[in-house]
DNA sequence: GTCCACATGTAACTGGTTACATGATTGG
DNA sequence: CCAATCATGTAACCAGTTACATGTGGAC
């Protein structure tokens, strides 16, 4: 049940429309809470039925004619409800670790190519995390919202950061295992 | 579709009933890839049906039974394929990273508790995986198969300790942000 | 003989994904 | 006026979650 908080998150920072927001969650807020455009559309007529969202200019019931929408108070108090409940971590699904679980019981050919691919990637996310906090967070910027923003950024580096070496130390160890392609 | 694979290593690792794989899909593999009784269950039946696994003794088709499972070499061929088969990473959802953009937006009141709530989780989960390494890891064990899984408990490992020392740090600003409940 | 733990399942629901449909606007 | 792009949506499907159902076997 996030989805429609991580829309009203969006939508409090910059009222937008349904493509705007599939676009910021192509970027930004996507990088921790993903979201297509169909669910986006979805989840906003909900919010919209509920009260917690409102279109914004003179009624536009047209298809294929932008529609922006607005948080209502209703749904900033229920964003801020939710974000201060308690929630336990949802347990965690990771296909490369299992992945290498995998091989160590029916071999690894084959894997390291995909794990070169994933180190690339890794670092491209990385490297575009980095140039986002040059140009988003400069030394003076420190108001309460741009520490929280930041320290999500953060989060992201690091997490970046963890994969690439975590990455580069299994491949060193592919490189030296005994049997290439063990059984 | 990683849960059937999921299995299929277990069952590999070593043959099981339904129960013993939920029993292992709470330690172990289900560190990276959890999974409950019932998506087992409905999992062990397509898999059967497929021929990529049987059941192990004289036909028992009693309900409260105990059914083993093995895999038979069909299925081991198919976790060889998605194993070495590229795969792009699945996109990120993290609740706690979007409850703090969320916070930005309407105020960090509340949140704190559950920051010391998950850091204190994070730490017990590190503590658990250092066990672990240290009773399965001994310094004598390399084979290729103890290398494999040794890397993947370290990814374990390496990502608690990220998601401490990130809570900390999280926790540390918090503690020095001006309007603790600002707007 | 009754209770409880073990063991296997069914059914309904929810959220995310994939594929497709449709209208509006703009540049050539 | 035609193609490309912007923009909003529908529908079918699939995986994971939650709630519940049912049977076995041993302890008391």
């Amino acid at each position: 049940m996030s989805l429609p908080h991580a829309i009203l998150t969006a939508l409090l920072e910059k009222p937008s429309s349904g493509l705007e927001l599939t676009r910021r969650f192509d970027r930004s807020i996507g990088y921790f809470w993903s979201a297509t455009h169909q669910q986006i559309y979805r989840e906003l007529g909900k919010l919209e039925a509920e009260g917690l969202i409102r279109a914004l200019p003179a009624e536009q019931p047209v298809r294929g004619q932008k529609k922006s929408y607005e948080v209502l108070p209703a749904g900033r108090a229920e964003l801020a409800r939710w974000t201060a409940a308690a929630q336990d971590p949802k347990p965690h699904r990771d296909t490369l670790l299992l992945r290498l679980r995998a091989a160590a019981m029916v071999g690894t050919a084959g894997l390291e190519a995909d794990l070169r691919r994933h180190l690339d990637l890794h670092r491209q996310q990385l490297a575009e995390y980095e140039k986002i906090e040059q140009r988003d967070f400069p030394p003076g910027k420190d108001s309460a919202q741009d520490r929280l923003q930041h320290l999500v950024l953060r989060a992201g580096i690091d997490l970046e950061t963890f994969w690439t070496q975590w990455l580069e130390h299994a491949l060193a160890e592919f490189a030296e295992l005994p049997g290439r392609d063990a059984k």
